[in-house]
DNA sequence: TCTCATTGGTCTAACATCAGTCCATTGATT
DNA sequence: AATCAATGGACTGATGTTAGACCAATGAGA
């Protein structure tokens, strides 16, 4: 037989042990996938939530490949799937670069269904994760209040989510609150909050966006930042839950 | 001149593009370091938090390295170099294993501020980061409410910490702290609040354990569990930005 | 019309990491 | 005392990844 110490470390239900999902959180998979794939996805991240708009260009393929850390080689193989799969166009010489093609095309919709059913319990996974990092990013604002600038920031956002283009408005929603993240001023947070967008945004876009939602999603914003500016951390939070549960709930009723 | 759209993927500050800490959110490096270097961190992670207490062993090498996510030479490279610097013990045969050494060597005084200085603008990154996880992870405790046997598992952390020696008090506030995270179910928030954790605990374990500092934490733990035991989220909230500015505060008293 | 700075395109040699296989050791159990 | 299942230790060949240097193309501006 182990030792009891040593049964602790693999089981983690002893006294000086640890609960499983610690375990597991702590050693967890050290990376995602190998280089290449995990490239690719980050590419495909910054299309999606629109970082790099339809007909923008990214960086010089040396800068990116500085920016993400990874060889330029490997860069460009990513580089070279997203324009087999017609996301991204070449252009070589000075001026040249890699740019953003139109807007990736809106997908059928029983795609969105097949798509949940892959994330499985990723999906709850994630709609809580967001839940918490949106309500935390809030309160923090609230209770520490905004300069100038950046209350200037977060309305220009919402004005701009409010006067949107249908066409627009997931690119522009997904910029309201992933600056509410942002300005909480910790890169962590920012980083956290468009990694669950990112994972949420194929379900998002897969459900059509209606006049009536956009209006009520409107008012929602508004009670946000109108808490926020309020520097009401309580006010805020319920908007934020109330706003993020209508968003859940309209997903999981296209999923049902 | 570029066009402006290219532009725009390049400074961010034009209306279609993005603000600056967005794009380098998702432009960030896609790999913190080489695997030995990570794996070297997630073992130390393990230590450090308590995972594998000592005198517990880690899982054999063939199942962590698959835990890991990582080859098997790998992850014994990486269990070398914690051999040599004697965090671990390797003992051969069936049941043996990679035994965790006694507790790490208490850091001198001076340590603590050195490596708040190496971290810099981290420091405050993570405590918000930590904030905002721990704010809102508690919330949703709060308001979704919690079953019998989440009730006792997060008494019993309570109970741990609050009779716990000046030795085990660190691991047993960290237990506490995590088990938050970990009722709220995402297991992507478990692993940022153990992420966070673990970038704030040399510098906690720098700081003096005072009979007078754990009793007040009790008071404000009690208060936590308290309040998201009796559903109230506003209450919550304000017991863990008193205790968390509580331990932000002495921390940054013994590096001003 | 020509220049040339900037960009993508290509190659090589070195290093990192991997999956798989087999060997050596241990000690509780029989 | 012998067994043997589980563990760490060691090796091979294949694949992934990198740094760095150099070539080729482009088009705004002189």
């Amino acid at each position: 037989m182990p030792t009891d110490a040593a049964d602790a470390a693999t089981t983690g239900s002893e006294f000086r042990g640890w609960s499983d999902p610690t375990a597991d959180a702590v050693l967890r998979p050290v990376r995602a996938g190998n280089a290449f794939e995990e490239t690719v996805e980050r590419l495909m991240a910054a299309i999606k939530l629109g970082v790099v708009p339809p007909g923008a260009r990214f960086p010089a393929e040396r800068d990116l490949a500085a920016r993400l850390g990874v060889s330029r080689i490997t860069l460009r193989e990513a580089l070279r799937a997203l324009q087999q799969a017609g996301q991204v166009e070449v252009r070589r010489g000075r001026f040249g670069g890699t740019f953003v093609t139109g807007p990736p095309p809106a997908p059928e919709p029983g795609e969105a269904r097949r798509r949940a059913e892959d994330m499985g319990p990723a999906l709850d996974d994630a709609l809580t994760f967001r839940q918490v990092l949106e309500v935390g990013a809030v309160q923090v604002l609230a209770t520490r209040g905004l300069d100038d600038a950046q209350r200037e920031v977060l309305l220009a956002r919402l004005a701009a989510v409010d006067s949107a283009a249908p066409g627009d408005y997931r690119r522009l929603d997904t910029a309201f609150h992933l600056t509410l993240a942002e300005l909480a001023g910790s890169s962590s947070l920012t980083a956290a909050a468009a990694d669950v967008r990112m994972r949420l945004n194929d379900l998002l876009n897969a459900i059509p966006v209606l006049e009536r939602n956009i209006e009520h999603s409107a008012v929602q914003h508004a009670a946000i930042v109108g808490a926020v500016l309020a520097g009401d951390p309580e006010a805020a939070r319920q908007a934020v839950v109330e706003h993020l549960d209508g968003t859940a709930a309209l997903l999981r009723g296209f999923l049902a």
